[in-house]
DNA sequence: AATTTTTACAAAATCGATTTAGCACAGGCA
DNA sequence: TGCCTGTGCTAAATCGATTTTGTAAAAATT
C-alpha cells in the first residue's frame, strides 16, 4: 500500500500534475483551469484522500512551515504554559513547532541552532540564556527570522517581547510598601541578562520613591550554578543575617521556591514572620499554604506576540516592522504570604 | 549566500556528486572509492562546512528520522521529565522528536495521529488516552511502529511500557497497613483504563492479604471531565462521609493535588487527622509540607525501553522481538504525609 | 594478442511536489 | 488570408540529495 502522490491524482482526473497542483494551491483562476475541470480535480483529491508529501514540498518551496522553539528548560512551567499557546497558535498559521531545551547548558544552546539549522526551520523564537549571544547574533546576521522571548540582548537588533519587568516589580513592591513592610528583602540571581536588572531596578526605585534607604545587605545574590543545597544554606544564612527583614521578594520563581523551603526549614510562618512575594507564577504557589503571592507573566501574550512578530518577518511582502519590542504588563495576584 | 549543495562540494572535490555522497554515507569502500580520493573528500566537506540538505535526503530515502511523541498534557510534569529523556535518548540515534499534546481532547487525538502522518514520523511514542484507541489501531495496521506507554489497550497488539501499578500500589498499601492505617479510603477517576483498574486492583488484593475488609463506600471515582471546583466538593463530600478514614491513597497525582487542596481546606493535618499516599510524584510533593509519600514511576527507564522497542521496530533487519510489553517497578517514596 | 574481468568513478534516474515555459486551438481584426 | 491575442491546459525544469546503471582504463585471463 504505497502512498497516494501527486501525480496518481491527475490519472485518475484525467489531467496533468501540473493542473492538479495549480488547483489545490488555489491557482485554479490564476492559471485559468475550467471550474469544471477545477471541481473535478478537488472531488478526486478528497476522496482518494490524498495528502501531499511534505518533505516534497519542503524540498521544492525551500519552506519548511516548521519553528523552533529554544527554551532554557523543557520542564519548566514558564515552558509548559509557553509551548502550548505558541503551538496552537502556529498550527492556525499552517506551522508547527519543534522545541529544544538548552537544560541551563550554555554550550548546548549553540548546538541545538545549528541543529535545528540542519532541520530547515523557517524561524527561531527563543528564550535567551547567557551563553548564546553569539549565536543568536549569527541567526540574525544570516537573516533568518528570530524573536526573542522572555529577554533579550541590547545588542542584537532582533524582536523581542517581554513583561515589564521593572513595572512587575513596582506592582509588587508599592504592595509591599502600602501593607506597612519597610525592611524589604530581595533575592537575585547573578547572571547579567537585562530582565533581573531591570528586576532590581524595580525594586530601588521602589524603595527610593517612598523615601526607603536602599541597604545592600538587603540584596542577595545568588550563583547561578551552584548545587541546590548549596543556595539552600545561602538563602538561610541570609535570612539569619538579616533577623529584622519583615519581608521578601523573590526575583524568579525558581529562588521562590527555595525561598519556601529554607522559611519551611527554619520554622518561620508567612505572612507574620515574614512576607514573600515572588516574580513569576508556579504551580506550588497556589497550593502551598497560604498561597504566594506572585507577579504572574501574561504567558499566552508573548506568545501570541512573538508568534505575530515571527509571522510579520516570515511574511516577505509585509512592510517593515513598526513595533519590533514589546512589553507587556504583569499581573499582581494576591495571596495569603504578603 | 545560499546554501551549499552536495553538488558545490563535488565541484570543489574536482568528482561527481555520487561520489561525494558514497564517501559521505559511508559506503566509500563498498563503492571502491580509491581512500586518496574518499579523504579529499572529506576534507572539503569538513572545510566547507556542508551540511546535507533534510529534506532531500527525506525525500530520497523515504525516511523523516524523526519520531512523534504525543502526550495527554505538554505541561504535566509526567511529560516533561519523559520528554527530557526520549529527546536525548533519540538524539543519541540520530533522531529528533515532535511533540503533541491531545490536551484532554479525545478527538485531537486523531486529528494529531494525522497532522503527524502528514509530517511523516517513522515512527509514534503514545501515552494513550480512552478516545485514541481507533486511530492507533489504524497505525498499528498501516504497519507504522508505535510505542504505547504508561497504558495499553489490550486488543491492540503493539509494544508498550508502563510501570507495575499493581505492585506499585501493593508497596504503598503495604505501608499503610504495617503503620496501623485500616481504613484507608481510595480515589480514583472513572476512565477505564488498564492503569487505574490495575491500581484499583493492588488496593483490594493489598486489603484482602490482610484480612481488611474492602468497602465500597471507601472508594471515590470522580468523574473525569468536570469542573476543577465540583471534584474539589465531591472529594471533601467524600471526606465528612468517612470521618472515620485514617489515610487515603489517591491513585493520580492530579487527585492527589486536589486532595491537598481539600484536606488544607477542611484544616485537617496530615499525617495525624489523616496520611496521605498519592500515585506518581510531582514537584509539589517535595516541598508542600511535610511532604508527600508517593510511589514514584520509573519515567527515565519507561522512556529508554519505549525507545529502544521503537528503534527495533525501525531496524527492519532485526528480528521479531523477544519483549514487547514491559513492565517496570515503582519506587516507593516515604514522606512527612504517611 | 584478444577477450574478459576488475577498478574507479561518472552519468542519469529517482523521490514528489512546484513553477516556468510552451503549445495547440479559437476568436478577433485588418 | 494572415497575424495577433487569449484560453486552457501540458511538458519540462527544478529543489538536493541517493541509488542504479554505465563506461573508460587497467589488470587479469585465455
Amino acid at each position: 500500500m504505497k502512498r497516494l502522490t501527486l501525480k496518481d491524482v491527475a490519472k485518475m482526473a484525467g489531467v496533468a500534475p501540473s493542473t492538479v497542483s495549480f488547483v489545490l494551491n488555489g491557482k485554479g483562476k490564476q492559471m485559468r483551469i475550467r471550474d469544471e475541470v477545477a471541481t473535478r480535480i478537488m472531488q478526486v483529491a478528497e476522496k482518494s484522500g490524498y495528502e501531499p508529501h511534505r518533505m516534497a514540498v519542503n524540498l521544492r518551496t525551500g519552506q519548511s512551515k516548521t519553528l523552533g522553539l529554544i527554551v532554557e528548560s523543557i520542564s519548566g512551567s514558564f515552558f509548559a504554559s509557553l509551548a502550548k499557546t505558541i503551538e496552537t497558535e502556529a498550527e492556525r498559521k499552517g506551522y508547527n513547532v519543534v522545541y529544544c531545551s538548552t537544560e541551563n547548558n550554555a554550550q548546548k544552546g549553540g548546538e541545538l541552532i545549528r541543529m535545528l539549522g540542519r532541520q530547515m526551520v523557517d524561524g527561531y523564537l527563543i528564550t535567551p540564556a547567557p551563553g548564546m549571544e553569539k549565536e543568536i547574533q549569527q541567526l540574525v546576521q544570516q537573516h533568518k527570522p528570530v524573536v526573542l522571548m522572555d529577554s533579550y540582548f541590547p545588542s542584537i537588533k532582533t524582536p523581542y517581547v517581554l513583561i515589564n519587568n521593572f513595572d512587575g516589580v513596582q506592582q509588587g513592591m508599592k504592595h509591599l510598601i502600602s501593607k506597612g513592610f519597610t525592611k524589604i528583602g530581595f533575592v537575585m540571581v547573578d547572571v547579567k541578562l537585562i530582565q533581573i536588572e531591570e528586576r532590581l531596578r524595580g525594586y530601588t526605585t521602589a524603595l527610593k520613591e517612598h523615601k526607603i534607604p536602599v541597604k545592600k545587605k538587603y540584596i542577595l545574590q545568588l550563583q547561578y550554578h551552584r548545587q541546590r543545597e548549596d543556595s539552600l544554606n545561602e538563602l538561610q544564612a541570609f535570612i539569619e543575617a538579616n533577623p529584622e527583614l519583615d519581608a521578601i521578594f523573590f526575583s524568579t520563581n525558581y529562588l521562590g521556591i527555595l525561598g519556601l523551603e529554607v522559611i519551611a526549614r527554619m520554622g518561620l510562618k508567612m505572612p507574620d514572620d515574614i512576607a514573600v512575594l515572588c516574580f513569576d507564577d508556579h504551580d506550588i504557589f497556589r497550593l502551598y499554604p497560604p498561597g504566594i503571592s506572585v507577579i504572574e507573566q501574561p504567558i499566552e501574550g508573548i506568545a501570541k506576540t512573538a508568534i505575530d512578530l515571527l509571522m510579520h518577518q516570515l511574511d516577505k511582502n509585509s512592510g517593515p516592522m513598526k513595533k519590533t519590542a514589546v512589553e507587556l504588563p504583569g499581573k499582581f495576584i494576591l495571596r495569603g504570604s504578603a
